[in-house]
DNA sequence: TTTGCTGTTGCAATCGTTTGTATTTTATTT
DNA sequence: AAATAAAATACAAACGATTGCAACAGCAAA
């Protein structure tokens, strides 16, 4: 490997100091215009690039960002969940057009490191968290809460971070609404119920049976983590049992997908037997067949306000936990014509 | 903002100097058992974490990978094309499996800037470009194609860098293969030709047809660039012109599921009337309905023979451009019944 | 010619580590 | 107890930039 050139290098040749290098460089007015221009092409020429690391060691900063997926076993979602893919690509749109860099970190379980890693390494000025993944004090343990952290996910009430998510109570309330006003009456819910974010999806669910006098049903309650191969396998299992059933919310749209394979393979249509609505709305919910009803959880928009709010705090100025609205698509999945 | 607290100061508090606090914290032998216990403990009160830009200086090294996503306006594929994530999902795994961490780098259009960003300011050791998004000699010009950079892509014969990708030639001849032993016998070809991977793919499809003696129709071509929406619309009209053919091979899945979109859309039935396969076997092939017939470009596998040739090539070793073994996996999609 | 500007440039400290070498302390041997 | 070897620690120089301040040039005004 060629032995990189470096600014000593650029000013020995040029017959200057470094520090006129670095002003040059830098485009500072203090440098006389000629000097500046024979600079500038002694560096094109060597092909001259600054040496990065020690500008951040001097200048205490770097443009970077950290997003860390932590990928709890329990809820036994992967980094090629869609979502989660979609939101890392959401971020780091946002992130470039800001001028930052993004920093991926898909720690498998062992919790606080990767964030202790990046944040307080100085690797990154400020970290977003996808998801809490059952963990809800991992950050506040760790003593990392005040810091130039982000975590998307469901509101839980005691926490000290910053939270920036959907509005899932109101999203659960939509898609049930929309099912009952489709005169289904017998909705099952299949989603892990721990899970903060899943917890208010239901408890939206329970309040649209609330407003319009319905009773919600315990029996209905399919509790499966994130993974489609198990919801595909329980819900199976669910109608072989008899339980009476005409819609399904799912907590996702990989959930609302397993479920409609599952159904087809027992013959039953979608939607013509049963309604299902998602939640989520990533890409490829508007290419199944049917189409997926779902919640939309803007992933885009949430991408960008985490980064926007994140780089505020790490300016300095003080920033709040913000809801992202949902809004319900509806399309052929949940229609029975 | 706390001013974080230094090796300096740590030394202090312990009493030595900051080069036995050095050692110390790195496990070095040459440090007495007590004074290493004295100084890890301030270490974990004080909740100290090295600075790893400091670091990062003095050692000539930083664990950092680069990956970028050059999006082209000519591909139109997007950053979402489930292909692009589950390819950085792949990395980031294999990544930190070695130890490194992963900068994503997604730039629209201004060609070689990401590239000479990451790597040249020493922000990554090494870089994996995502497909050569028809620019196949951007690399070579910005003269980076001798340095750490392993690029994602087709075969074209004329690159300096080094090259992983999948089988393109022969899992087109695969895909094609299977449709005309199925009995298909007019074959679309979906996707834009003039991108090195798909007219590799292209030149299978033609292949598999010399194979079997049956001729192509040069009017059977669908020239679409990545996006799904294009295609939606181009394969409508395509039907709309009456030319007759019973099976589609698409040079993407997202392609492929537009597709069959399309053609339900007009009543068509997949695969009864038509069948359908795609190419790259994308975690939502499985979920489509019917379940997508595809060339599994194995992107887990791909990621990870990425990332080891990479860190191989950093550590000095000489690399070669390889080639990952494709295989059809045939689901619903393409069998008549 | 001297004084005082203004505009350029150089000097040197600094960012927070790591590491080769010199130096001190401790243990071992005679 | 003195000499010597071994173990532990301190010193100081890197790594490659940025930046406050001092120094020096050239030029105009006195």
């Amino acid at each position: 490997m060629v032995r990189k050139i470096t600014m000593a290098e650029l000013a020995r040749r040029a017959g200057v100091d470094v520090s006129t290098v670095s002003r040059a460089l830098n485009g500072s007015p203090l440098v006389k215009k000629p000097t500046k221009k024979l600079i500038m092409e002694l560096a094109k020429e060597t092909g001259y690039v600054v040496n990065a690391t020690a500008r951040d060691l001097r200048k205490q900063t770097n443009q970077m960002l950290g997003i860390v997926i932590p990928l709890s076993s329990e809820s036994d979602q992967s980094i090629s969940d869609p979502f989660f893919l979609e939101m890392v690509g959401a971020v780091s749109h946002a992130a470039s057009e800001q001028g930052y860099d993004l920093i991926i970190s898909t720690p498998k379980d062992n919790n606080q490191i990767a964030e202790r890693n990046l944040l307080l390494t100085g690797r990154a000025e400020g970290l977003i968290v996808i998801g809490q993944a059952g963990r809800t004090n991992r950050l506040n343990e760790a003593g990392l809460a005040d810091k130039n952290i982000i975590v998307w996910g469901g509101e839980t009430g005691d926490h000290d971070y910053t939270l920036v998510g959907s509005d899932n109570f109101n999203g659960g309330r939509l898609a049930t609404e929309h099912l009952l006003s489709l005169g289904r009456k017998r909705i099952l819910f299949v989603g892990e119920t721990t899970l903060p974010e899943v917890a208010l999806r239901f408890e939206g669910f329970r309040a649209a049976h609330n407003d319009r006098n319905c009773t919600t049903d315990d029996a209905l309650i399919l509790p499966v983590n994130f993974g489609g191969q198990t919801a595909y396998d329980s819900l199976r299992k669910f109608v072989a049992s008899n339980k009476e059933f005409d819609a399904i919310f799912a907590a996702s749209d990989v959930l609302a997908i397993a479920c409609i394979q599952a159904l087809q393979s027992l013959g039953k249509s979608v939607p013509k037997d049963i309604s299902v609505v998602g939640y989520d709305n990533v890409g490829l919910a508007r290419l199944t067949t049917p189409a997926l009803t779902t919640v939309d959880q803007n992933i885009e928009r949430g991408g960008k306000i985490m980064v926007d709010l994140l780089i505020k705090k790490i300016r300095g100025d003080s920033i709040q936990s913000q809801v992202v609205e949902t809004s319900l698509i509806v399309r052929r999945s949940s229609i029975p014509e």
